[in-house]
RNA sequence: GGGAUCUUAGCUCAGCUGGGAGAGCAUCUGCCUUACAAGCAGGAGGUCAUAGGUUCGAGCCCUAUAGGUCCCACCA
């Protein structure tokens, strides 16, 4: 098949990918023939909608599992969707509240419904979209965080955990929203700066009528809360007043003075009233000092009936409230500005309020240490490397994690009372028959479900069929590598480590590969609020698949954000297009060509130069890639591609190619190096750009299924040839000196001219001999001569003299011995700082013993080439 | 308060274990040359934040300073 005139990825990509998805190019089996490469996909939110972050995330994913699949591996890349507890929920709610349906009404069983019914319907819209960027995921094993094997697996740990004394049910305070009405993790809290005010107040001290103390707050609301007032041990202002009693401003309390080391006696006055139930360091100060919690907030953010006659206000109102009322007394004493860090609900932004309730937690102690010392031993490695400080800093000092939602849609805590006596039973498998302390027969399974990170955190191994020993776990468990941003590292990376090594002995992946954020052109996080986000799906629909995932995999270092320029996808696609059409330019020439007769074949240096060239490309990129250097491997595909192979070689060519007729073997040389050299490039980019290299490869090679299962091109030794390379190079710096040559005459393009190559040494003069042509196109010159000698050579017309020294001058010029002096010099101190860095380079003992044997000998031979380049100056510099 | 990270061309950024300053865009010059004007050839533009130090040699390592960004954190 040709390729068409125009490369248009409109075309090309929805029916290759069909193709694919076809022919089951996706799909891993267990063969133990081969080894295993295993990516689990970060399941997206079925919420979601794709976005950058997504195609950042998907396309480095996508680039590893078609990589190792060329190399011969069984890759797995197993996808997924995640449940997205609270985000579906308030997406559902809502969704329903405008159909004027109340959650609450219609009840629990009916809400799961319609969630499971919101799934069916858009819950798969996000993989759609993966499959336009080209995401060559196993679709076969798609699975979902409430499918039954996954939900199977979460009870299984939760069991697991409550029996080992891992989780636990408590009292303790933790983060409420009151919007979303839920119990937070601390990782769910994002810390805002706000502007505040400091609230100075008096508390009357008991039986000694015009005393106070005076606290400080920002949150005086709470004060009808308060069970102490405390001051730290060593500060001299108060100790007589520890243990005295204070009136409770608007209240009929009483509460102590009492001493607590957790005071900071520089800070504010000293004094901090202890509200066990809404501060979370009240609350430690409270069970040091056996202090009541009094709740004074509904779930909803309202007072709630312990406040009189706030009762019912919301808690901003009441503040005000209660702070005019203070002032009527004359117990506000100032009102201070003040900035502070509030916490939020990181999904909803609403401020999170401290509560003491009933919840479940996950003691992360013993758990949190073995992931780090996995850390540390290396058994997970971060790519870049220094996100190893990020997750120790977070597991150092990990508190324990609560993992109670007040929710609906989740998967509900396998925990069961007793209808009867209240006696609670964990297992699997539903509700008890019996109770085991009163014999009772009914049970009611405890109400909240799980944070959506619980069952995330088992992911790796229970897609893999965990806790059955599936053949797909045996062989595809652990996993090699996890790509993820850095933002979600606390959230998904670190619970992914310990409940694997807690589940399944062994670390969930081996490498963590970090990127960045994608942000627009300004820097900006693209966000919805803002309206700035660029959506992938346009970029794909404007420049195609294959441009969007080379500019999100080029311009920027691993682990670093990156802004999303259009002008980048410009560049991408243009290389596209270049790609395409030098293609087309080979497949245009190959018709009656008969590639496969060896006989038939007259190679010439720069074939293999060029040939030796992208041998070496094969191993510099095999390595970045092995080496997770994903941008720079590319980077060296696009370099070669577009300046070696198409602005050189493909010129260079292009004389014995027209010449056919009268030189077929040297043309077929060329065909077959064209030919082949363009294979292993499009080989090497197509984990990056996949779509056009396959529509390419298979116009190529019409024998061929596909560029995918054409396997991984490897390094030949044989292939190597320095000395072609040398010679290669050597002609490209004669052709940019001919040019430059050319402009400084200013002899238009119209005008021919004669070129002379002019050289004492024989072998120099059989190279030149041999690329005439090539250099009479090249540069544009209407004949090519060389010889030994400047004899015969016309001075009134525009002729050219190259001679075998480094630099290049039209005759004209040639007798100007003050040029050529000054030349020459020029290259002298040229070769002087060469000559002197090498020389520093060999003379040093360090570098000598600890360098790589090659990088000596290279050095060796730069050092004698630089000496006879210095010899030959100089003894032209005599002669002058 | 703790930690991370950045400062390189006009802009956005690469620069892998120390060994000749790079790309894209923008700009300037000349070309519609028979694969590609989504192109080709060529040019200009940098005391690699500052000051020290280690080294034969520092954009890269060490110390300090200035400025920027991000994360974590219980200062009421």
């Amino acid at each position: 098949m040709k390729l068409a005139k125009t490369y248009d990825p409109k075309e090309i990509e929805d029916r290759l990918y069909k193709k694919w998805e076809d022919n089951g190019y996706f799909h891993a089996k267990v063969d133990k023939r081969k080894k295993p490469f295993t990516i689990v996909m970060p399941p997206p939110n079925i919420t979601g909608k794709l976005h950058m972050g997504h195609a950042l995330d998907n396309t480095m994913q996508d680039i590893l599992i078609r990589f190792k699949r060329m190399q011969g591996y069984e890759a797995l890349w197993q996808p997924g969707t995640d449940h997205a507890a609270i985000a579906t929920e308030v997406k559902v709610t809502n969704a329903l509240k405008e159909k004027g349906i109340d959650k609450r009404k219609i009840g629990r069983e009916a809400f799961l419904d319609y969630c499971w019914k919101w799934r069916e319907e858009y819950g798969r819209t996000i993989i759609t979209q993966l499959k336009k960027l080209g995401s060559s995921a196993d679709w076969e094993r798609e699975r979902f965080t409430m499918d039954e094997g996954c939900s199977k697996a979460v009870e299984e740990v939760f069991v697991k955990l409550y029996q080992k004394g891992y989780i636990y049910k408590g009292s303790r305070i933790i983060n409420w929203c009151p919007k979303c009405q839920t119990s937070l993790s601390d990782a769910e809290v994002e810390h805002v700066d706000q502007d505040g005010f400091f609230w100075h107040i008096n508390y009357p001290v008991k039986g000694e009528p015009g005393r106070f103390v005076e606290i400080a707050t920002t949150r005086p609301e709470t004060l009808i809360g308060d069970t102490a007032v405390a001051v730290n041990p060593d500060d001299e202002r108060y100790k007589d007043i520890v243990g005295k009693t204070l009136l409770l401003p608007l209240t009929d309390r009483e509460i102590p003075v009492i001493a607590d080391a957790y005071v900071d006696k520089e800070f504010g006055t000293g004094c901090v009233k202890i509200t066990p139930a809404h501060d979370p360091n009240d609350f430690e100060v409270g069970k040091r000092h056996n202090l009541e919690e009094i709740n004074i907030l509904n779930d909803d953010g309202t007072m709630n009936d312990k406040c009189g006659r706030y009762a019912g206000m919301d808690r901003y109102e009441a503040r005000k409230a209660m702070v005019a009322d203070l002032d009527k007394l004359g117990l506000l004493v100032k009102v201070v500005p003040h900035t502070h860090a509030v916490g939020t609900h990181d999904r909803c932004h609403t401020t999170v309020e401290p509560m003491v309730k009933p919840q479940w937690f996950v003691r992360m102690k013993e758990m949190g240490e073995a992931a780090l010392e996995a850390g540390r031993k290396g058994d997970v490695k971060f790519v870049p490397d220094n996100y190893i400080k990020t997750y120790e800093h977070w597991l150092t000092g990990i508190k324990d994690w609560c993992i109670s939602r007040q929710l609906w849609w989740g998967h509900r805590i396998p925990a069961y009372y007793c209808d009867d006596c209240g006696e609670m039973v964990v297992q699997k498998g539903g509700a008890p028959k019996v109770c085991p302390k009163c014999g009772g027969k009914h049970f009611t399974q405890d109400p909240d479900t799980l944070d959506t990170w619980f069952s995330s955190a088992l992911w790796p191994f229970s897609t893999l069929g965990w806790p059955e020993k599936t053949p797909e776990y045996e062989y595809f468990y652990p996993t090699d590598v996890l790509v993820t941003g850095y933002d979600i590292i606390f959230f998904w990376v670190i619970r992914m480590v310990f409940s694997a090594l807690e589940q399944t002995g062994k670390a969930p992946f081996h490498h963590v590969l970090i990127h960045g954020l994608v942000r627009d052109e300004q820097g900006r996080k693209m966000s919805k609020s803002l309206g700035n986000g660029i959506d992938p799906l346009d970029v794909i629909d404007k420049y195609g698949a294959d441009a969007l995932r080379l500019t999100l995999m080029t311009g920027n270092a691993p682990g670093n954000d990156m802004r999303f320029y259009w002008d980048r996808v410009e560049n991408s696609r243009n290389f596209a297009n270049k790609v395409w059409n030098a293609s087309r330019f080979i497949q245009m020439n190959l018709d009656g060509f008969d590639l496969h007769d060896p006989e038939n074949k007259d190679f010439r240096t720069e074939d293999k130069a060029i040939i030796s060239l992208v041998n070496t490309l094969v191993k510099d990129v095999t390595d970045n890639m092995e080496k997770y250097e994903l941008g720079v491997a590319v980077g060296k595909v696009f370099d070669f591609i577009w300046d070696e192979f198409c602005d050189w070689y493909i010129e260079m060519v292009k004389p014995r190619i027209y010449a056919r007729d009268t030189d077929p073997k040297s043309a077929n040389a060329a065909l077959f190096t064209l030919k082949n050299v363009l294979s292993i490039s499009l080989k090497l980019l197509h984990p990056y750009m996949p779509f056009i290299t396959e529509e390419i490869y298979c116009s190529l090679n019409p024998c061929e299924d596909t560029i995918m299962t054409s396997g991984w091109p490897l390094y030949q030794k044989a292939a190597h040839d320095e000395k072609a390379e040398e010679i290669y190079s050597r002609v490209k710096e004669l052709v940019k000196g001919m040019r430059a040559v050319r402009k400084d005459m200013n002899v238009p393009n119209s005008k021919k001219a004669t070129l002379y190559i002019v050289s004492e040494k024989k072998a120099v003069r059989d190279i030149f001999e041999e690329n005439t042509s090539l250099y009479q196109t090249l540069c544009s010159a209407n004949a090519v001569k060389v010889q030994k000698d400047n004899k015969g050579i016309d001075e009134k017309s525009v002729s050219f003299v190259i001679t075998d020294a480094t630099c290049f001058v039209p005759l004209a010029e040639l007798v100007d011995m003050d040029k050529e002096r000054e030349r020459l010099q020029k290259e002298q101190k040229r070769l002087e700082g060469e000559l002197k860095r090498s020389n520093g380079m060999l003379s040093n003992q360090k570098f000598l013993s600890k360098a790589p044997a090659a990088k000596v000998e290279e050095e060796k031979a730069k050092l004698a080439k630089y000496q006879q380049m210095m010899a030959d100056v100089k003894k032209r510099l005599s002669e002058l």
